[in-house]
DNA sequence: CTTAAGCGGAGAGATTTTCTCCGCTTTCAG
DNA sequence: CTGAAAGCGGAGAAAATCTCTCCGCTTAAG
């Protein structure tokens, strides 16, 4: 592959993850084009449709998060510091992407459920170990983490995004919001989230599973 | 104004809330009209133009969060519970729309900057008390609680809103972020998110202020 | 029951979006 | 350094979407 062809296709992937979280995953891909800063048909040369775009870019995520989740796992020991590092790095990777796009029910390849399996473990792992060490509360699973990544990473409209240019105080709100999460110790008063069910990766896919063989 | 213009109006904000929410202040108007299931004349014969629909969304969306702001002072003996209440019921309201069309420079109405400066002092009131009870971290501010619930209360994308179809999981994670946002005890390890600056509303309503004077 | 206010659908016109053709530029092997 | 193949961007036609109005029917309220 060339080198400027590498050069466009990260531009148009980077776009592509802005403008989808933006406005959609059926946002015109013509403010892609423009964002990457490229001609369309730079793009559409790549991409025959918006379909071989969206499966790229998930692919691209999916790999950069699943080796998030190594790092984490390897570098730290304490298991609960795992499970932050893994957060914060999700949220650099704009998760939120990769999983919406993920989920929107176009993907059946099966390249990609491997990649998103493998990744959902490692996770996976590194959150059951952080149950066992009592640091993160029993009724925080994998969905809720997911969630709240999506949540705090995602785009704000209106210029608000503005407050944070260089992501800081992202990562200040993940803390504290991680804070949260952890176990109540018998004689502290600040938990006063009653207990709940944890909401799994599983229940993420369900959810977003588009309904087209119901009805 | 007959039972049906006010049905109409009803359903029209509402509509457009949610649909701003996703698809930001330049929606195409026709969702609007197909969200709340009315012609769009309807839309049209009421608003004769964007700026109207966004200035009627906005006051209305600024008053209740005020009555709210007030119901929670009163209802509330704890200033900390009361912020907490507060919270819950902006998210309710979706407070995040509000302020996004508050902020994206549309709006130089003399009367919505005084709903909102006063529904503003209202809740400082409640944040200052808070944090005078210790239960409140110094360094959280507004900004700080407003932006938590723009966040979590923003509808998501890719159909993963069916996660939580009435709400309770907004709500349980809201709680959680804000057990994070508590004052560290002395003996409580918990906390490991390290001191920062609150972000206050001036800074919100700086940052989203479009930079239309500038250059 | 009257009447005026309000409603929704159809659709013309304007705008936006998709997608391709083609001449110029860049990369890279020899 | 040079040639050839790969890649690029802009212009613009065709398609899709969005805006906004006219008008005959329905609903509310006195």
């Amino acid at each position: 592959m060339r080198a400027d062809a590498v050069r466009s296709r990260r531009r148009i992937l980077d776009a592509a993850r802005e403008v989808f979280l933006e406005r959609g995953l059926d946002a015109p891909l013509d403010l892609i084009v423009r964002r990457a800063g490229v001609g369309p048909a730079t793009l559409y040369r790549r991409y025959p449709d918006r379909e071989a775009l969206v499966r790229d870019l998930t692919g691209d995520l999916l790999t950069r998060l699943e080796s998030a989740a190594e790092t984490a796992a390897a570098v730290d020991d304490d298991a609960f510091a795992a499970v932050r590092r893994f957060v914060h790095a999700a949220a650099d990777l704009r998760m939120g992407a990769a999983i919406l796009v993920l989920l929107e029910g176009l993907v059946v390849d099966e390249e990609l459920v491997l990649i998103r399996t493998r990744a959902a473990n490692t996770v996976e792992t590194l959150i059951q170990a952080a149950h066992e060490t009592g640091r993160l509360r029993r009724d925080v699973g994998m969905g809720d983490l997911v969630l709240l990544s999506i949540r705090l990473s995602r785009p704000l409209p209106g210029g608000l995004d503005r407050l944070d240019p260089d992501g800081s105080l992202l990562h200040r709100h993940l803390d504290l919001a991680l804070d949260g999460l952890t176990a109540a110790s018998s004689d502290e008063p600040a938990a006063t989230a009653g207990p709940g069910v944890p909401l799994t990766f599983a229940d993420l896919i369900t959810a977003a599973a588009r309904p087209t063989t119901a009805g």
